[in-house]
DNA sequence: TTGTAGGCGTTATCAT
DNA sequence: ATGATAACGCCTACAA
């Protein structure tokens, strides 16, 4: 049987509020005392139970942190980890715990969402989520439970952090123009997915922008799998006429797209430009390295807890946003020897 | 404030204890109450409080897991978002949930621990671990808390699940030898760690076992960082006579080797057969395709939680390991068109 | 079948 | 400065 705060008490020959206060460090004590009840404590190996204080305390410094699964998106992704050890280096900063909750379905989700919520071991939530709608974030907002998105809904009543998608797909989409290209494929779109569509808007304004003809046929459409982007690379190839650059969502999709470009016998980037999205750790030493997006994942994970700090502890209730900005990274797939 | 069970009760004109037996679903109660105080409830949104519950179940149903971080490997290995998922996946079916703790150094592995064990809140750990030595470990095993390991470690006094790496290191040189190469090289080495010491003596086995000659030359120690990949292979390519086949300890290290293989002008796998481990989704779909082997990281997860339900259901003590199967995966960069 | 009482380990309030 | 007492929300003998 666990030693308890009794256990203490009794050896101590004091009461468990006195060892209690020992343990608050409480100033209504005195040295003598505090210090013989430490020893003891320390003698007996004694140790606060945490649920109980929970119970009491109503705080139980867990924070849930809910993930896609490996079948919703590609959870293999770098990204991810990432992103978790942004949280958890916050969290363990302030104290917080991570209850991980990784779903791979919508119902699991929405389960998993009820069971933090209503169970009262978690004080708040990080939502990982990209689709437009989110029965698990209207849930959230219905009960008006704490949590943050990272990524982005159709719900204006959620805070949320991301990246400026919108921007990452207009300065790639420029980065092209400007080196002269004048069709620009967009490789990944995914239709439900914010992310994509906010950066294919951007790339899309960019091309508007410069008074450059947007095509239907230069967008296709794909998830953030490797092997797609070889096989829709393939498709965007038999375009006519086919493009000089294409700009893809994820880097895996990139990756796969060069592979089919070179397979054609054709040259990265001499013939066509490639550039991703996420700038994961092989970008650059693909062959050619890959020009790419750095979305600061860590930092994303960081201001989420941070924000869900922020409204644990506030009762004014107010939807914030935070932009932590992404970094192009140009590198050879995107760099002409000369226009 | 929360809706309680004595809120129900009261509603209900029942007692606490009633409900209480309805939540049980208990026999001992009649269909009519049951009915009744279900149906309130339902009305009134009630939700048990787990944290009251487990104060007097003494049983949170919460496991800990704990991660090296960013700092001791490459965090951002595809390979612990698979293992996460193989925990999560089981743990959820049997009512688990996951308390994540990802550590940067040995001194807040520790103390990360110590509050899992001591507070309560964590019924059993996963840790993953790959050294020799480990303070984490050897703690655990004093205090005797149930936990298991993925990796491996000196102490013998552990459940733990893993790779046969050394029967990996032994295939993988296998393979090369049976092409008919004589000269390997082995690269990722790093000595303090289990896996790549396995996979090591895996390798130099194989060799001996085939009458080849062991050179320490051959051998280069490393992490598993792609750019070091690259960095390395220079080196081994300097040697005299250079290596025809090189083993490397991850498939980002042969990644970054096969780049500089093929800035050196050299071809894989004509001039120099490359093979990675982990088998990553790029692997598919590198140029050229990477040689790897599988390892099943989704069910190492899952067969670590499965044998730490086992440790927490069983009052006998016991030692358990457990092997997950690795395959080979022969692609395009070991395969030589004829030996 | 249902209710009462006591306890899980801790903290907070009020005395002393 | 310290102690007694009552919560926190739930479960489980034991009684009725």
């Amino acid at each position: 049987m666990r030693v308890t705060i009794n256990d203490i008490a009794k050896k101590a020959k004091v009461s468990a509020s006195t060892v209690s206060r020992v343990i608050a460090d409480s100033p209504r004590i005195s040295a003598a005392t505090k210090e013989k009840v430490l020893k003891i404590m320390k003698e007996m190996n004694y140790h606060p139970n945490m649920i109980a204080r929970s119970l009491v305390n109503r705080s139980t410094r867990i924070i849930g942190v809910v993930l896609p699964g490996l079948a919703e998106q590609s959870f293999q992704h770098p990204f991810f980890p990432e992103l978790l050890a942004g949280i958890g280096s916050s969290a363990n900063q302030k104290g917080y715990k991570i209850l991980l909750a990784n779903v791979d379905t919508v119902d699991e989700e929405q389960q998993m969402v009820k069971e933090l919520t209503y169970g009262g071991i978690t004080e708040g939530i990080i939502l990982l989520t990209s689709r437009d709608q989110s029965p698990t974030v209207e849930q959230l907002v219905k009960i008006g439970f704490p949590f943050v998105v990272i990524g982005r809904t159709d719900n204006p009543c959620v805070n949320w952090v991301d990246n400026d998608n919108f921007l990452i797909g207009y300065q790639l989409a420029e980065h092209f123009i400007q080196q002269g290209h004048r069709r620009i494929a967009f490789l990944g779109y995914s239709p439900g997915y914010m992310v994509t569509r906010d950066r294919m808007h951007g790339y899309k304004k960019a091309l508007e922008d410069h008074q450059l003809p947007f095509d239907q046929e230069m967008v296709v459409e794909s998830q953030f799998i490797s092997g797609q982007g070889y096989d829709l690379m393939k498709l965007l190839l038999a375009r006519k006429p086919r493009p000089t650059a294409v700009i893809a969502c994820d880097d895996l999709l990139a990756f796969g797209a060069i592979k089919a470009i070179q397979e054609a016998g054709l040259q990265v980037p001499d013939d066509i430009g490639v550039a991703g999205i996420n700038n994961v750790p092989l970008a650059d030493y693909y062959n050619p390295p890959l020009t790419s997006v750095k979305i600061n994942a860590f930092s994303l994970g960081t201001k989420a807890f941070e924000m869900l700090c922020t409204v644990l502890n506030s009762n004014v209730q107010s939807y914030n946003r935070a932009i932590i900005p992404a970094e192009l990274v140009v590198r050879s797939s995107s760099r002409r020897e000369k226009g």
